[in-house]
DNA sequence: ACCATCACG
DNA sequence: ACGTACGTGATGGTG
């Protein structure tokens, strides 16, 4: 069997794992996240394709031979950001380190390098595996050098492969024609110019017929379409100097001998020691000593077992120990359906063990026997209880003493992160490396179902997720006790999980025949409006296209645009607000609010009001938000329209049961609140002390106006200054959004920060302790990482800034409803009431109070609310009744 | 799959 | 000088 060499695209790799990857950066602040996928493309790459030897190309600063025939030639000269830039010299050092030889020579690109190498091995009777992120590669593929193109998307890689007959299969030209067709396309990114009007469709169709470009200029006058066929005569130079431009050399003069590039002692201590600085936790085992053998990823070999038989699944319950601690994982398709597949455990004296679901042994013999277990005192650790607890109820069956849960401990750990699976917790916490649900089965159109895996497969899957679960428990234990995050973990986050299942379970109530109505409403005069738009334009668009739109109203009917788009001009609410009384601009804003209703609301809402119960079931996630809020999704009943009374009417089809009323209880001013706590500033807390109208007094600071000689409108201005503080404030924005000049913003929030110091101090601590530890945190040590604030990038480091001055003030709101929520919900229950909260929306609260405890449900949510923490200043809630949702707010 | 838009706190 | 509010989710259009 011949040797292999990879010869890799360092520059084109590195960039795409910098895109791919989210910022991340280690604890010195270097950013890693290029690295790190550069990385895991090049362990993939080896492990695959267990190659002898390897190179690493990059390309030089210095112009090469394109730049010299084409001034214009932007190729390796485009800018790169500085968070890449950086990453670059760290990268070249641990390759080094890994005895990979790198490549670069001046004149040329990498993909210059990459030809020759692959050419010159080639002919030496080796096997070349080229990869690269850019398709023009695919120009030297043959049938023996395989052009591997890796993509990374939400941080999984796939790659695609090429061979000569792979490239004509998908582009139906062969790989040297391939050349001619970027000739003709051009290369916007490099800035190879092509010709006019011929893009990739058309490209492909002429050289399938006329192969190359010089043939397609001969016959340019049978080309179609027109406008080709005369690009083509009057562009025929620019493209033949494309062709130059893009066509890779594959007799580059360097230096290439192949022993350079013979693999050894890659994984060495020189290089674990980067990888260490880099915080690379999942890549540590392959460095160590103990797996020199590269090829092989260290997973250790557990010895799962499955249960099929009703008699033995009936012994291990009974064999379960009511001391020890169990981790337990209800299996279900990930279908619609969600098709109950079994229960894996795993304890100290099991490493995991699947009770499967089959034609001997039912879903409801499973739980019958299994009852004990949940209900009984044995401590439990789960991996999103709140799922198992959806699934339990539908065999009245509940979760007693559940003493963690692996994922909303990786949420609390991190919350920025946009998945909390077993193998991500794996990765970080045990240095684990394990196949994710994704790469098992898929996903989108070509996704299979888990019980279609191999046997071996699928209980190694099911079985990793609860052994994965028992053995990080007490590792995330011991971090949430270094952040000084229990009392946030076990008393608010953990209690949440029931009182959010409970509420999911619960749903509201929904008047469908009410809301078919307000639809039919809509309906009507979205068609007058849609008619008098037409009308009014002069012909008829897809009003819903903002492309479309901005055509008409900015180029056709000559308005002028303010802002825009990658697409034009943008056409949203802001803009075409300058633009009013304009009849045709305030025909289409009538015309976005009531589509918008209707598609959003009644349309939306119509679709998952359930037919039997007459309910609408929504999730409330509670790992989702980076500051420790909850979310709504399916539907989100957290944006149900308020501001405006069309859309506020809406809420009058959200009702009670027969004999129930609404109870809403709202935090007054909970964020301001906050501030005036934390920032320690005594003007804002004894405003809240007196129960002052807080924008009032802002207005009188800000404005140096008596406060009962404040105008409305003063009043108003100041309530947008709040709004800006809480946000991380700039003048910039607080014009835009006051509509004043710039200047005179400025001089509100220097009038602001005069009259309350503190929160001037605040706002720049809380920035410079964000820089020094890249984080921030809440009143209750909820923590956000802020990776941003200290980049390169203005904007990005901007960003990074506001989001840690708003963080500790929105997140500490989000803890006191939570604390509040697990305190109404307990009240509720001990005082065996039949009353339930249903709702959560930041700052509110809505509980279905059965009639005769109206009073009582009333004085608990107004005590337990107020009462959830104590402050520096009151809290305040308001409380309102109501036979709706309308009502009641 | 991504963008623009707009609903909420 | 740089371009801007913080946090979400659903929809329709578009490539």
């Amino acid at each position: 069997m011949s040797e292999k060499i990879l010869i890799i695209d360092g520059n084109s790799i590195i960039n795409r794992a910098f895109y791919g990857v989210p910022i991340l950066s280690n604890k010195n602040g270097e950013f890693t996240n290029a690295i790190y996928g550069f990385l895991n493309i090049f362990f993939k790459l080896l492990d695959e394709e267990n190659p002898d030897f390897a190179a690493v190309a990059f390309d030089l600063k210095a112009p090469t031979f394109r730049h010299l025939k084409y001034t214009e030639y932007k190729g390796t000269r485009k800018g790169m950001p500085d968070e890449l830039a950086l990453q670059m010299p760290i990268l070249k050092e641990l390759l080094e380190k890994m005895n990979i030889k790198i490549y670069e020579k001046e004149g040329f690109e990498a993909d210059d390098i990459l030809g020759t190498i692959a050419k010159k091995t080639e002919k030496n009777g080796l096997i070349p595996i080229v990869v690269s992120g850019d398709r023009d590669l695919l120009q030297i593929a043959t049938d023996t050098i395989k052009i591997r193109i890796p993509k990374t998307k939400g941080g999984k890689t796939q790659i695609e492969d090429y061979y000569a007959k792979d490239v004509l299969e998908s582009y139906g030209v062969t790989p040297a024609e391939f050349i001619e067709v970027k000739a003709l396309m051009g290369d916007t990114s490099d800035n190879v110019p092509g010709v006019p009007s011929i893009g990739e469709k058309t490209a492909l169709k002429i050289i399938q017929q006329y192969k190359t470009v010089e043939n397609a200029i001969k016959n340019a006058s049978e080309i179609k379409p027109k406008r080709a066929s005369e690009n083509l005569v009057t562009y025929k130079d620019q493209a033949l100097l494309s062709k130059e431009l893009v066509t890779i050399i594959t007799n580059a003069d360097i230096d290439f001998s192949l022993e350079d590039t013979r693999l050894s002692n890659i994984f060495n201590n020189d290089a674990l020691n980067i990888i260490k600085r880099l915080e690379f936790k999942s890549m540590y085992s392959r460095f160590s000593e103990s797996s020199q053998n590269f090829g092989l990823k260290k997973t250790k070999d557990k010895n799962y077992k499955i249960i099929t038989k009703k008699a033995e699944a009936k012994q291990f319950f009974i064999n379960i120990n009511p001391w020890l601690e169990y981790s337990y994982h209800i299996v279900t398709e990930t279908t619609e359906d969600k098709e109950f597949l079994g229960i894996s455990f795993s304890s100290e004296d099991n490493d995991g063990i699947f009770i499967q679901v089959n034609d001997e042994l039912s879903e409801g013999e499973i739980f019958s026997f299994a009852k004990d277990f949940f209900m009984g005192e044995n401590p439990k650790i789960s991996h999103n209880a709140k799922d198992d607890i959806h699934i339990l109820s539908k065999h009245n069956l509940s979760i007693n003493n559940l003493i963690f849960d692996t994922m909303l401990a990786g949420y609390i750990l991190d919350s920025t992160k946009d998945t909390y699976n077993y193998n991500n917790i794996a990765r970080e916490f045990l240095n684990e490396d394990y196949p994710s649900e994704e790469e098992l089965i898929g996903k989108g159109k070509s996704k299979r179902k888990l019980c279609s895996l191999p046997q071996k497969d699928f209980l190694n899957y099911v079985c990793r997720i609860t052994d994965v679960s028992f053995h990080v428990k007490n590792i995330m234990v011991k971090k949430l006790k270094e952040n000084n995050q229990e009392n946030l973990y076990f008393n608010i986050e953990l209690p949440l999980i029931f009182v959010l299942a409970d509420m999911e379970l619960t749903g509201i109530k929904a008047d469908k025949n009410k809301l078919i109505k307000y639809r039919d409403t809509l309906t009507e005069k979205i068609d007058l409006l849609t008619k008098d738009i037409y009308m009014l334009a002069g012909e008829e668009f897809n009003i819903n296209s903002p492309k479309q739109l901005g055509t008409i109203l900015f180029d056709k009917l000559g308005y002028k645009g303010g802002k825009k788009t990658r697409t034009g001009c943008s056409t949203s609410a802001d803009v075409l607000e300058k633009l009013k009384g304009e009849p045709i601009v305030d025909k289409v804003l009538e015309y976005r609010t009531y589509t918008k209703l209707k598609s959003t609301y009644a349309d939306g809402l119509l679709n998952v009001i359930d037919n039997n119960t007459s309910r609408i079931y929504s999730t409330f996630n509670q790992a989702i938000t980076a500051t420790g809020r909850i979310s709504s999704t399916e539907p989100n009943l957290q944006n149900i329209p308020i501001k405006m009374e069309e859309g506020k009417k809406l809420r009058k089809i959200f009702i009670p049961e027969d004999d129930y009323i609404f109870i809403d209880g709202d935090y007054s001013q909970i964020e301001l609140r906050v501030l005036a706590h934390i920032a320690d500033d005594e003007t804002l807390i004894n405003a809240f002390k007196e129960g002052q109208d807080i924008h009032r007094l802002t207005a009188s600071q800000v404005f140096g106006v008596p406060f009962d000689k404040v105008s409305d409108y003063q009043r108003s201005s100041a309530k947008a200054v709040n709004f800006g503080i809480v946000y991380g404030i700039s003048a910039f924005s607080l014009s835009g959004d006051l509509n004043i000049p710039v200047k005179e913003a400025e001089n509100y929030i220097n009038g602001y920060f005069n009259k309350y110091p503190n929160i001037k101090l605040y706002m720049e601590s809380t920035v410079s302790d964000a820089k020094n530890k890249g984080s921030t945190k809440t009143l209750y040590n909820r923590i956000r990482n802020i990776p941003e604030i200290k980049a390169s990038n203005y904007i990005q480091r901007s960003f990074g800034e506001r989001a840690a001055m708003n963080m500790p003030i929105q997140g500490t709101a989000a803890d006191i409803i939570k604390i509040a929520m697990v305190k109404v919900y307990e009240r509720l229950k001990t005082e065996n009431l039949k009353s339930k909260l249903i709702l959560q929306v930041h700052d509110e609260l809505l509980i279905e109070a059965h009639k005769n405890e109206k009073e009582i449900v009333k004085k608990i949510l107004k005590e337990e609310m107020e009462r959830a923490v104590t402050l520096k200043v009151p809290l305040e809630v308001d409380i309102h009744e109501g036979r709706d949702w309308y009502e009641a707010k």
